[in-house]
DNA sequence: CGACATTCAATTGCGAACAATTAAATGTGA
DNA sequence: TCACATTTAATTGTTCGCAATTGAATGTCG
């Protein structure tokens, strides 16, 4: 009967999908890690070069609403990469406040260097292609709808 | 067929299950923030507490390895807690090596001002409980996956 | 045109998160 | 017992992440 109500008790840690989410966002990282050492690049980092293998030349702030990040995190983690020499910095002329991220020929360089990464994160999980876009479905639908209430 | 590809290029941000998790983790902040701001608690010091709350008196390493957090993490967040007020930090009488976290009667009282705050989740996520437990089971035995890989 | 609001990046300050190191206490084995 | 390894917290330094503010550029409306 205790051990029923532990297993509701909404106070519990081991209850909580949220502890859930945060502790596998501690975990992917520390997997990453190591593959991304040999890149000179930490986890925020990859995913902005993800969004630039992507679409090059990009103002500051579409990175920002892709990664859910604002200037205060990107500023600094751009002037990081910029000067390991993956990006080039330039304010727009059309629009002088906006701040356009290059990719260098360096930076451009690197996708090919990271081609391996998601395959070793595939293979660290240990789990099946389906199974994981199953799950990442359901976990984006769940980070919108929370977005979604932080709009509100 | 361009599009077809995209869909299945493990290097699109899209695609990743690691951003999907990360980027929820992010959110789920977003949504805790207001609700533990009136607690005088980040998300982090709230996980220390929902630990403290299920048994006192428990040594940092314990708390740290519930949370996956090691001491150059805990140890300026628990003395925060301990200048707010909510725990107390002793050496072990037994094992002078180790540090005892317990409760003050401030710390102990917070539980009940903090009990409404995972029904606030539950509504922010707009998931039926079921639903929520069966993906947090997913998230948990993927994470375990992921530290098993660390062990390694 | 000119006052005003809005947009955007940069900055500041604080709190994680972690690697690497240090130092003290404890355990172990010759 | 004594040398040595192990355990545990604390410290240092770097990078995120975000709130709040600042300042410059742009947009809007009378």
């Amino acid at each position: 009967m205790a051990r029923k109500l532990s297993t509701l008790d909404p106070q519990r840690l081991d209850n909580q999908i949220c502890f859930a989410v945060y502790s596998a966002a501690h975990a992917f990282n520390r997997v990453y890690k190591p593959l991304l050492d040999r890149l000179g690049l930490t986890y925020p980092q990859y995913l902005v070069m993800l969004v630039l293998w992507e679409r090059d030349d990009v103002p500051l702030k579409d990175i920002g609403e892709k990664l859910f990040l604002d200037s205060g995190t990107l500023t600094p983690l751009l002037k990081r990469l910029e000067a390991a020499h993956l990006v080039k910095r330039t304010r727009s002329s059309e629009d002088e406040r906006q701040v356009l991220i290059a990719l260098t020929a360096q930076g451009h360089a690197l996708k090919d260097k990271a081609r391996s990464v998601p395959q070793s994160i595939l293979a660290a999980s240990d789990c099946t292609v389906p199974e994981l876009v199953a799950m990442k479905d359901e976990i984006v639908a769940l980070r919108d709808r929370l977005n979604a209430v932080i709009g509100e």
